[in-house]
DNA sequence: TCAAAAATAAAAATAATTATCATTTTTGTT
DNA sequence: AACAAAAATGATAATTATTTTTATTTTTGA
């Protein structure tokens, strides 16, 4: 039964709602938009409560944060180098096929894929900084 | 020119003679041995120096640290899911040759892949502790 | 030789996460 | 409904990993 407290399940609607990875200060400070009473401690033990149950899941992105994942099945990551965001790429289907294989043979009980890149916001940023600089030199 | 500091160095030889994927505090205490005196600044210092430097990489296991890696090519990562121990494993020929064309053409910088599972040690622990407990209740 | 730059130790600061504890809410049983 | 036991929570303290700061030392190169 999926009879979980009320802010188990708005921490588990904020992660089903949100289309990014966050990390747990960005899901603690979206749920508190609908309770703002929520402490940081239940948000966390909430996220943990849930990988647990294998509804929700661990990614490791590029800054020291823990950020979490809800759709679990059939995607792998681009993972911004600079900022650790992360996205959700479909993996092409034969290399699915032929790692699930590869998985199941060896007995590891899961994998990971990622790319590298920099992310366009970054990038952004990065060209602002640059052109600034030039700026200032003259 | 590799005119690094004689900490620098030590901190790199220690990269390289270690065959895991150590944690900052590892290295601390492996370069330590020889250098009792450095400091755990310096360690990060310089493993952030030579990770720009692109001589070492960093890798993300299971526990909230920061791993390091010296060996830069054609590896992927088998990571324990208790302990976050990380351990190099080759790639099958074709899946690298794949994974690699498949970056170059989507303008990805890097990709990384890792099989997760419970290592030998972590499984011998679980059991143990089973035993253990199987013994208390008696 | 000597000034500027780089590297360092030690300690303080920061940031993310986890643990504690007193209180509140929920649950299942009578 | 009443109530005891279990689970969940907020607030805060504690912990852990990492980064910054600062005063000092070492290295570099003119």
């Amino acid at each position: 039964m999926t009879n979980f407290s009320s802010r188990r399940q708005a921490v588990l609607e904020v992660m089903k709602t949100m289309r990014c990875h966050p990390s747990a200060d960005r899901v603690y400070e979206e749920v508190r938009k609908t309770i703002p009473s929520i402490s940081l401690a239940t948000v966390y033990r909430n996220l943990a409560f849930l990988e647990k149950a294998g509804i929700v899941g661990r990614v490791v992105g590029c800054d020291n944060k823990e950020r979490y994942d809800v759709e679990l099945d059939n995607h792998c990551h681009v993972i911004c180098t600079e900022c650790g965001e992360v996205e959700d790429m479909d993996y092409p289907e034969d290399l699915k096929r032929y790692l699930d294989g590869y998985c199941d043979k060896n007995g590891f009980c899961k994998f990971g894929l990622s790319f590298y890149k920099i992310c366009d916001e970054c990038k952004r940023k990065s060209e602002l900084g640059k052109l600034q600089n030039e700026i200032s030199k003259n």
